[in-house]
DNA sequence: TACTAAATTAGAATTATTCTAAATTAGAAT
DNA sequence: ATTCTAATTTAGAATAATTCTAATTTAGTA
């Protein structure tokens, strides 16, 4: 059996931080990196899930979401869109956002240079930098 | 009287508009741009609004940030919190936010740079461009 | 002055998300 | 292995921001 590589990093990530291995967080961690890159809703998880069979509490899937973004295995977004989404490419990257579709894309690293940079207001620190190009059809 | 200039301005903007000169639209305008560049969330319009004495109601103020918005007299600012919020500045510009402290500012837009910038996706068009440097304490 | 479409409003509805409190479970301690 | 405890899961309630509804008012035209 292969063990598909993201979901084998993200299974280690989640060894290595304090969170217990429960079946829920496992599954979730296998049906959301199976396939690479992605980028989904709190809701789209829920109906992956559902899917495949699995039964995964709304509020779990909301906890694990959350818990997985604060120990580095997920990445938060936060777009035009009322809804939050999660990507599962932890790499520093930019992304598209088109109001139509309510589609949210990876802008390619190497396509997104700021070649000038403000100086962060004393006494704060410097937590990211999201640059969202917002599109539509 | 002296008329201050940005209201004067964004006054202008609503009469060119199709929106009707009625008067909770005055008021809020001359409320939210007499004292410049601003950023305010819905309900910190309502509570503004509240201390001048006037009143409008919440739904007039959803109502009027939006259509404010559509009509290019505002422009929208999502950031990772929950709220939305309006920015008075409508030059092209980007945003320092302070998960700390919610407090959203502009960056001076002559301190940001984008000198490599990726292609549209085919079909689509370019909206705009939105820049957050997120920050704390 | 009258008319009509647009605007305002209070309160209900909606939507995404978080909270609560009870039941279950992972993993450490025995 | 068994027990124990704190972490986790869960259904459903609660919350918070925002939008909707439908009745009333008003701006601006005729």
């Amino acid at each position: 059996m292969i063990e598909n590589l993201h979901v084998k990093k993200a299974l280690e990530m989640l060894g290595n931080s304090p969170l217990k291995l429960t079946s829920q967080r496992i599954n979730l961690i296998k049906t959301l990196f199976q396939n690479g890159n992605q980028h989904f809703s709190a809701e789209d998880v829920y109906n992956k899930v559902k899917n495949t069979g699995l039964k995964i509490s709304l509020a779990t899937i909301y906890n694990c979401l959350n818990q997985f973004t604060t120990h580095g295995i997920l990445k938060m977004v936060k777009t035009s869109s009322d809804k939050v989404y999660f990507d599962t490419n932890l790499e520093s990257h930019h992304h598209f956002f088109c109001k139509s579709s309510g589609e949210l894309t990876d802008i390619d690293s190497k396509k997104v240079y700021i070649s000038k940079f403000p100086k962060i207001p004393k006494g704060k620190k410097l937590n990211s930098i999201e640059v969202i190009v917002n599109i539509s059809d």
